[in-house]
DNA sequence: TTGCATATATCTATCTTAAGGTAGACGAGT
DNA sequence: ACTCGTCTACCTTAAGATAGATATATGCAA
């Protein structure tokens, strides 16, 4: 594989536990077995490194959206297959959604950076918004999009923190109904 | 005022604005006009002080949700208060709750202070799950408590990251029902 | 085929900045 | 005299970043 590659994988799941200032090229070098000045080569600061990892982050997880929802045409179907993708990944990784992470530290960080990880937050709320009924008003669909994304950010996060991952599990049962209502 | 409580105060609202490795102790000691050698005099360590942080932070939102829920009897009431008190939180300081900070951070903090911050959680959870109908069984108490708590937490992150504070206000409309079902 | 040139990917060595923390002096009030 | 709160000066560690040397593979021309 790639070197690149590499170590965009290691800065994600170092991100996803600890968050921007938690990683250091140091350590992202030596879990690719390099060294920290040769990281430079493929990625010329943090912030850009950062930015590719978000946009390769987002680009998978809208691609497991659509697969998981290319069969699915009513709103809670599309709805479960939302919660779905994000427990598979608290799930497979143990650790929260990238962009939990970087949008608490958001106002501390580099200024290009905090645009795209607004975007891929945005692009989460229109993704929920489009898959709800159709009889809502745009206003309505947005207001409750935005509560349905955040309660499963908040739930990853709340999951990690007392250890139990059921929190996210049990959103959408009592969530999809107040969705739909 | 004791400096101290203001170094507590400064600390605050930087930890609740970017996370706890944004803050250092000569951000601090700027903010209060001494110089950061001094912080020590009052705080051992930053672990020590952000555990005393944590703890007076906890106690001023427990306060406040026994103030805003002493006559409040139905649970609809007490959810309402509970969400209140973040609600107003987040409008008069502008910043998430301090908890949501510490614990997406929590994999990459000292020990000590992780303890304190799982506990905040709990107690969070144990309050709203007394506040929910007496019929539930206590599992599917801690269940939806568990949902409630994290909706807010994450509701907080997202209405920083996409600069409206709707997102949290918009938060027990839509779930309140689904807790009481 | 030989031989030089270029691009790729890494290295060593170093710079600068900032962090948490410590030791010990100093001055003001009791 | 003693305590409180602050200071100056310093230490150690780690971070992001840069410059320039080095090795290897690829391509191309004589």
């Amino acid at each position: 594989m790639k070197t690149a590659e590499k170590l965009l994988d290691a800065a994600e799941l170092r991100m996803r536990r600890g968050g921007y200032n938690s990683v250091s090229f140091r350590d992202l070098a030596s879990d690719v077995n390099i060294k920290s000045a040769s990281v430079h080569y493929h990625f010329p600061t943090k912030e850009a490194m950062t930015i590719s990892l978000v946009e390769r982050y987002s680009a998978r997880i809208f691609e497991q959206l659509d697969l998981r929802s290319n069969k699915a045409e009513r709103p809670e179907d599309r709805l479960a297959a939302f919660s779905a993708v994000y427990e598979a990944a608290l799930k497979h990784d143990g650790a929260v959604c990238l962009c939990v992470m970087l949008g608490s530290e958001l106002p501390g960080l580099p200024q290009d950076l905090q645009a795209v990880v607004k975007k891929f937050f945005e692009a989460n709320i229109e993704w929920v918004a489009k898959a709800l009924p159709s009889g809502l008003s745009t206003a309505e669909k947005r207001r409750r999009a935005s509560t349905y994304v955040a309660a499963h950010q908040g739930a990853m996060l709340m999951a990690v923190a007392v250890e139990d991952y059921r929190v996210l599990g049990g959103l959408g049962k009592t969530l999809v109904p107040s969705m739909l209502r």
